[in-house]
DNA sequence: ACCTCCAAGTTGTCTGACAACTTCGCTATC
DNA sequence: GATAGCGAAGTTGTCAGACAACTTGGAGGT
């Protein structure tokens, strides 16, 4: 094993075993080693192990039977899950196309009313800004705008990273983004948004409104982005209900 | 506590726990009391209380600190988190409104091919369809169509559960939904689709196709979901990057 | 051929202990 | 008097061993 246990002994447990899960080519349905198995090969405890299981189970990777074994879940091949958080490069790169990023503009802007009441800052403050128009093997898919406060990222800093990712820049400034809640709604292409984008007035966007925080609850970026309707598909992975009995109901 | 763990122990120490949180007030930063303390008020042992916090931990609810305790975490509250699946009713009725569907449709009907191949049947066989529009208040909001596999649930069976919710007919068959992926597209109305929901046509909508399976990945249903673009906003939670290393990258 | 029962194997839970870490107050020092 | 360092108490993380609950498959009887 490697001597960096990053998070915790059973965060390494898991990625461990995601490893062996594919190294070992196991799919839907195949049984994993027993715990006691699976401790002594991995040098731990069955306790830590276990703890280790879990995180897998609760991601929807694996599936424990109980006086049975433990089985690899029958997940349906999400290409482009929402439900994590990462950046539309990494999400573009996921569909197996070049990502790239054109018209950048950076600026220290009066934040808008809803970006402002987002970052928890008054209506009107210096804000640093990005906008970019981001691109799939050449093609305009996304026009996206980031807004940070001007203490965490300087309108300078953020000018640098024009093809960078914003969320690299707050992980190495101690603030990593933790999570994020999106909200989706449909919207037409229209004025700056329809030119940046290279597509008539009219046509069919996919907006996301996005705000991240760190794990302390702090708002550190605030994104909009126009998906191109016909760009990609945009997925996620639901939970539940049969899941968890409360949920249910 | 209650005689039954429905699912397994650690899953009724997490719901108590949740229930423990609201009931005190704890609100985000608080920290909850020490493991040995929780474990003797649940009546259970250390270990299988550390199981349960971890389900919440995994979940967003609680962040745990070696040496410090564990605190609740700085959840931004989420009204309508696509990331749980639910039924539209459940979805509604978590906004505070009153859910109801109108103008029920239930039929044998020819899968169209895309549903089919979703189902795992040949394009043209026969399936059980139920067509309804959802209301919030009375206000029609939602326009669904569910298909399920007629040797799942029989076409009779699916028109007399007209108001009643089909994740329910599905669990009491034996076969729960497990989980889902849902795959969201901007979109106007036409047609039929306008004069369900009461819109001029060229109203804008939020489209969601679900495939829905079990645990064992057998597929058993299949939903496609025309929201009103202004009836509720539609959230995710998004977790990571900052989450999981391996999955920052 | 079918059913019953048992034994082996697996996951779930319990108990107790120690290690690693954080926090905070006390003390010695400047 | 202020401050840096130390240490004890409390907390979560991990380990070890044992038993309970459950599933599975085969042996044995009918």
């Amino acid at each position: 094993m490697s001597a960096a246990p990053r998070r915790s002994l059973r965060h390494s447990v898991a990625k461990a075993l995601r490893e062996r899960i594919v190294a070992h080519k196991l799919g839907p349905g195949d049984r994993l080693p027993s715990e006691p198995e699976l401790a002594l090969s991995l040098g731990v405890s069955r306790s830590t192990l276990r703890a280790g299981i879990a995180l897998l189970e609760e991601d929807g990777l694996v599936r424990r039977l109980h006086g049975s074994g433990t089985y690899v879940a029958h997940r349906p091949g999400v290409r482009n899950d929402l439900s994590r958080n990462f950046s539309v490069s990494a999400m573009i790169a996921a569909m197996g196309v070049q990502p790239g990023s054109v018209d950048e503009r950076c600026a220290a802007e009066h934040a808008p009313p809803h970006v402002a009441a987002a970052l928890g800052v008054r209506a009107g403050t210096l804000v640093s800004a990005l906008r970019r128009v981001r691109t799939a093997d050449g093609r305009r898919v996304v026009d996206s705008t980031d807004w940070c406060r001007t203490d965490v990222i300087s309108p300078e800093a953020i000018c640098e990273l024009e093809q960078g990712s914003i969320y690299a820049a707050l992980a190495e400034r101690g603030m990593p983004v933790h999570q994020g809640i999106a909200t989706m709604t449909p919207d037409v292409a229209m004025g700056e948004v329809a030119q940046r984008l290279g597509v008539p007035k009219g046509a069919l966007l996919l907006t996301l409104f996005q705000v991240d925080s760190t794990a302390d609850g702090i708002v550190v970026l605030v994104s909009q982005e126009h998906h191109l309707a016909d760009a990609f598909e945009i997925t996620v992975y639901r939970r539940g209900p049969g899941d968890d009995p409360e949920v249910a109901e």
